[in-house]
DNA sequence: TAGTGTATATGTAAGGAATACATAAAGCTT
DNA sequence: AAGCTTTATGTATTCCTTACATATACACTA
């Protein structure tokens, strides 16, 4: 089975490249339609969805592992990526069920050791700016609604939670969410995103009103057509002003 | 020399039951004297300080591994501890530098990587109920101002820093700071205690109707005697309405 | 072109929280 | 008894949060 030999080679390279034991998952989080996306990726050969992951190079330092892996894994670039945990549980998951899910090779050979330590990172990502590309390991990969996630492969549901938790707590701190909609977004777009990451409905005149607030947003004269009824405006994310008032810290939510 | 026996008895011993490559290290807070303090140890013949840190073993999970390195350099047991950051640079620090202050025996010969992973873990503990204990690597454990710490071994100073700025940002979403003080204490003593992990002044007025309003402490008949002045009212937390409150959210301090 | 359906834009009043600010009281000392 | 020190406490103002309803613009259809 050729699939099987790569595989060996694979691991044969982490093996003598990489930090041994220790690997990194990326919870990748888009918005569309309304809904929080999860970027996931299917095994060859199987049925089996997982997130993103890799390994770190002996050199290299983990943040830049962790964009490197996202980049090699799923074609995206430059986006607002973040440490949220590490998972070091002594048992994350029932390993021989992972390798006979994998068809994974005989590892006993190996030098990893028995139990991996992953550092979860989140990526927040503009999904029209994506074009999910399955790579060498894999033979699809997608966006999944995060509400209707499948079973998934090692003990990663549970780290699209913590993610998902953590992503909640952040957007009450500073507005992250703006890393998750094209440059220019209606104040509508904008309050489904926030209603949809809260998951509670919010009341437009008050949301407009806070967002407004915070002083980070601009509108344009721009409108956006097409739709069966009045056009919203479009506005923009300012950097700059979202810079400043992140450093005199009035940028909470609630 | 016999401590450098040891040292390299200790260091065999890590290779063989312990994850390569990964260690912990722990921030551990304390406030005493108006003051927020960090328990340091001196590595032995050397007047070097740093954090008390460790190994995790193989079938451990990296949690209790925390803990239990806490109980071992320290001798704290059951405490508030959490996870806040793992540290992966790929240069943390002058390996050869390390090596020559702490006298490390040649360790060409281990299997250990050149690059160790830290995770790095924050404690809060009540002051009074520490007796700072060097353990076998150190010859002194003992309570540092924050403000004023050394120059600490490996990237310690940093992982300090890191833990400080987490510390301010929890304590605006939980009141962790209970943590930090004996059973039973005074307004006043709570207020510094706050003033002194957000470092700025607080109106004693505003404080304490913040405090006593967000429901999760009670206060006690009793006073404290001793000074010459009028006597403060002692208070006591109150753990199981905060877990309540938790659980609602309201629990934001700004 | 008039009518219909649909999502958008918007203001105001009320309640609650945060802030600013100053003085009287209690306990010990001398 | 006077003096020093620290604690305890209330009110007015401002700001933020919440609750709540209607007119408007656009597209589509008849």
């Amino acid at each position: 089975m050729n699939y099987k030999k790569q595989l060996e080679e694979y691991f044969k390279e982490v093996d003598i490249r990489c930090v041994l034991g220790l690997s990194i998952d990326c919870v990748i989080f888009g918005f569309y339609d309304n809904q929080l996306k999860v970027l996931l990726l299917r095994w060859k050969q199987t049925e089996e969805w997982g997130l993103p992951g890799g390994f770190i190079y002996k050199n290299e330092s983990v943040d830049v592992a962790a964009q490197r892996i996202l980049e090699e894994r799923t074609g995206i670039k430059e986006l607002f990526l973040q440490q949220f945990h590490t998972f070091g549980e002594d048992v994350r998951y029932n390993r021989q069920e992972i390798s006979q899910k994998l068809s994974w090779p005989d590892t006993s050979s190996r030098q990893w050791p028995d139990r991996t330590v992953s550092i979860g990172y989140f990526a927040l990502v503009d999904f029209s700016k994506v074009t999910p590309t399955a790579d060498f390991l894999t033979d699809e990969c997608r966006w999944w609604d995060v509400e209707k996630l499948p079973s998934l492969l090692f003990d990663h549901n549970h780290i699209v939670a913590v993610a998902l938790r953590t992503l909640r707590v952040q957007l009450s701190w500073q507005p992250v969410g703006y890393n998750l909609l094209p440059e220019k977004f209606t104040m509508p777009e904008l309050q489904r995103l926030y209603e949809t990451i809260l998951n509670r409905p919010l009341d437009p005149r008050n949301f407009s009103k806070k967002m407004r607030a915070l002083g980070i947003i601009e509108r344009l004269e721009e409108q956006r057509k097409g739709g069966a009824f009045k056009s919203p405006y479009l506005f923009r994310f300012n950097k700059e002003k979202y810079e400043k008032a992140l450093q005199e810290g009035n940028l909470a939510f609630s």
